[in-house]
RNA sequence: UGGGGUGUAGCCAAGCGGUAAGGCAGUGGGUUUUGAUCCCACCAUGCGCAGGUUCGAGUCCUGCCACCCCAGCCA
């Protein structure tokens, strides 16, 4: 976090600065459609412009793209200024719309036209992809391509008029059918869309495209440095000429790096549209979802985010990082923050038969080295819950575990033998009889016992109902495209338990919080006091074999 | 087989002609009443491949190969 990041785009600006090519003062922008949810993809991008721009003490804008009202509303505008908000960025008062200059972009569309740059096309939709040609054989001009600029001129306000249908005429830039790059065939710019828009309401009926748009409003914004993703590469030719060619005396240049590749993740907004509307998932803030609102719900630290697009960089290359890259670096954000507690997942009875009178108390560290973090006061009494997991009638020597007449330390209690255990009619545990050593108190232990196990436990007095949510990947493939949820998506994903948390963790609402040897743990958002609900962010690292 | 890109360890990623940073994962060890944390050590005679230039090449040149993106009136 602390090094100073130096990758292709820092030492770009750097350079650029150096020769003055900007004059002080850097300018970026983080420029969302507001179609969907933000996601980790979204977050590499959204501390690129952002970071870059504190770093060389810049500014940096918050700009909605929202040129197509047919997919874009007001809940993914807001859900979108609540995610960057979060992830600890401030825009300022440089919140922007592409609708803000709808008018002067058809301003700018007029002067192409008048420079006999731009003309409207009557071909359909159909006819323009059958005109365009192919990868290897160039398109052909519209019919329509040498119409005069006045009639240009009169066919396009007429558009904007609405005395056309949708689809019966377009603005196409006039540039070479026969380019081996098919953005420059005569690229649609504008549209007719008889639609209400978000935040125009129904002044328009014509809406600009993205590579008209875009670079117009980078220019008028001042952006030093347009920086966007692949994709987007081919398209900076024209980029470029629609800025060489409109009357704006200012060009940024645009820059391009690769996207952000999750292993067992998908970052598509369409892929993770489907997902939701599929069922598969409850929503966009479904804790086992990639995106912003996902991962918060979950319990991640916004900081664990920044700290994982840092250590991930900036290149050009396509990449698919691993999951536990992010798992550490949510590790390493609440390792020392996060208050430790003590929670049975799957709960298994034990009674201490040799446990008579009143409850005993115990001390408890809160944090095994942050001592600012305090302590706590434990029961331990005559029945309590270990983890399923923690008992067997015999276990290996390289198992930790209680086993049948074996030995094991509650932590920060006592150590118990067990004596006994009895079975369900299937053969399942269901309790253990356990004698505990009076003299082997944590802090004032003079057993000479060493028990290899140390376990979790909660005893029953000091026991709080709760659901526990334990997630697993979503889906079951490295790289999943969407195409098979059916064989693709982890049907086990969610695994919801009834478990016992100790009392103090639920009334000092600790969030997030560690349960010692299970992971790291944040109430969901469903949890109500008197039934609290826990989602595991991440487990703990284990060298278990 | 058009155009635009990218190839350095299992995954990210530095490197900008002077003899392969760092992180994650992994392995071995130490501390530890969380199989956690922390600490130490190990982990590319090798940089997609083949030639060439050079005293010297991951870095320069040539030729191959592989992978990614592009034929929305989406962004």
């Amino acid at each position: 976090m602390s090094t100073l990041a130096t990758d292709f785009i820092r030492n770009r600006i750097r350079e650029d600065l150096e020769n003055d090519v900007v004059d002080g003062t850097i300018v970026t922008r983080f420029p969302p459609e507001p179609n969907g949810y933000l996601h980790i993809g979204h977050a590499k991008s959204i501390c690129l412009n952002f970071g870059v721009a504190a770093e060389f003490g810049g500014k940096t804008y918050l700009r909605f793209d929202d040129t197509n009202p047919s997919k874009e509303s007001e809940e993914f505008v807001h859900s979108i200024q609540e995610d960057v908000r979060w992830l600890g960025f401030d825009w300022e008062d440089r919140l922007t719309f592409a609708s803000d200059y709808f008018e002067q972009l058809y301003s700018f569309a007029t002067q192409l036209i008048e420079k006999d740059k731009a003309f409207v096309c009557d071909l359909t939709a159909d006819e323009i992809r059958a005109t365009r040609g192919t990868l290897t054989e160039p398109g052909s001009d519209s019919p329509f391509r040498t119409r005069s600029i006045a009639e240009n001129l009169d066919l396009f306000r007429r558009m904007r008029d609405g005395e056309y249908a949708d689809g019966a005429k377009v603005l196409r830039a006039k540039i070479d059918m026969a380019s081996p790059n098919l953005n420059m065939r005569d690229p649609v710019l504008y549209r007719i869309l008889h639609l209400a828009h978000h935040r125009t309401g129904d002044s328009w009926c014509v809406y600009p495209l993205y590579d008209f748009t875009h670079c117009i409003c980078d220019a008028l914004e001042g952006i030093t440095h347009s920086l966007c993703t692949l994709e987007f590469e081919d398209h900076r030719p024209l980029y470029d000429w629609v800025l060489d060619n409109v009357s704006i005396n200012f060009h940024p240049p645009q820059i391009e790096f690769s996207r952000l590749g999750l292993e067992f993740n998908v970052m598509s907004k369409r892929i993770l549209t489907s997902l939701i509307d599929s069922g598969q998932v409850e929503g966009w803030d479904d804790p086992r979802l990639p995106t912003i609102a996902g991962l918060r719900r979950r319990g991640v630290p916004a900081a664990a985010i920044r700290d994982f697009c840092s250590r991930v960089g900036v290149t050009k290359q396509a990449n698919l990082v691993e999951t536990s890259l992010l798992d550490f670096c949510v590790r390493a954000e609440l390792e020392d923050t996060a208050p430790r507690g003590m929670a049975v997942v799957e709960p298994l009875l034990v009674t201490v038969i040799n446990f008579e009178g009143d409850d005993i108390e115990l001390e408890a560290r809160n944090h095994p080295k942050n001592l600012e973090l305090g302590s706590r006061r434990l029961t331990f009494g005559r029945e309590l819950y270990i983890e399923r997991s923690d008992f067997a009638v015999t276990a290996s020597k390289k198992q930790r575990k209680l086993t049948l007449n074996g030995l094991a330390r509650l932590r920060y209690g006592f150590i118990v033998e067990c004596v006994d255990v009895i079975n369900d009619d299937s053969g399942l545990p269901i309790e253990l009889k356990v004698r505990y050593v009076e003299n082997s108190r944590s802090g004032q232990d003079t057993s000479g016992l060493k028990p290899k196990a140390t376990l979790h436990w909660v005893s029953k007095a000091n026991a709080v109902h709760a659901e526990i949510r334990l997630f697993e990947r979503l889906f079951n493939v490295r790289e999943p495209d969407g195409s098979s949820f059916e064989s693709d998506v982890n049907g086990n994903s969610l695994r919801s338990h009834h478990g016992f948390v100790e009392r103090a963790a639920v009334e000092s609402k600790w969030n997030p919080c560690q349960f010692e040897r299970n992971g790291f743990f944040a109430f969901d958002s469903s949890s109500t006091p008197d039934r609290p609900v826990f989602n595991r962010i991440v487990s703990l690292m284990s060298s278990k074999k």
